[in-house]
DNA sequence: CCATAATATGAGTCATTAATCATATAATCC
DNA sequence: GGATTATATGATTAATGACTCATATTATGG
């Protein structure tokens, strides 16, 4: 496969890749939010979470609009929550097996 | 959700989000491999690729065991595979958007 | 026009990461 | 046992990332 396109698959592995932008993401599955209703939501600082958003939209998770003074997020596609569905069920497997090894003992 | 959570979902998706370790998990989807084959495959440094296989190893996305001096390499949960297939088609439709908004020129 | 609310951005800090070279460890074969 | 092959690891460097504070920008309502 190109380089290319290997970086870019990286690149959007990276958009999701991080505590805060994950909480984001999980917030947006209920649909579009304002960037102030995501900042007491996951209690965040609010230029750390307008840097996230916007790293979202260059990697086009996410798409914004502009609602007066508002900026609205949502994802872009929804594909997105099949992948943090998938991560889900991959670590709560991860945990049953932890378990699992830790009875043997 | 609880941070701890939220902070090992992170981890799997970080240990994928690198080009380095994504073309080692596309070799892997055609089984087990010994590392000594994958160096070659992607063209690695030795010591580099060791550190990745690592990394993937504590983040639980493969696991290894000996065979002689070998060392060889499967991915844990299949499912994984189903994120990166995910991730794929997103960037195929990532890149008609941008084929579509440049033809509108 | 001014005050206010929402968002963006510059600059700085601290931590993490990827990569590489050199060297160590471990298993195998002769 | 000694040479060889495969892998791991310590140390270093350069780059990137997350976060924060202060300040700028933009839109709205009064």
């Amino acid at each position: 496969m190109e380089e290319q396109i290997i970086a870019l698959k990286a690149d959007i592995l990276k958009a999701m890749a991080q505590p805060t932008r994950l909480k984001i993401l999980e917030l947006l599955r209920n649909g579009e939010r304002c960037i102030c209703e995501i900042i007491p939501a996951i209690n965040g600082e609010q230029s750390n979470i307008s840097r996230h958003i916007s790293l979202m939209q260059k990697s086009n998770l996410v798409t914004t609009r502009k609602d007066g003074v508002r900026v609205m997020v949502k994802v872009r596609d929804p594909k997105i929550f099949d992948i943090l569905d998938r991560v889900s069920q991959i670590l709560k497997e991860q945990i049953k097996e932890r378990e699992k090894l830790f009875l043997e003992i």
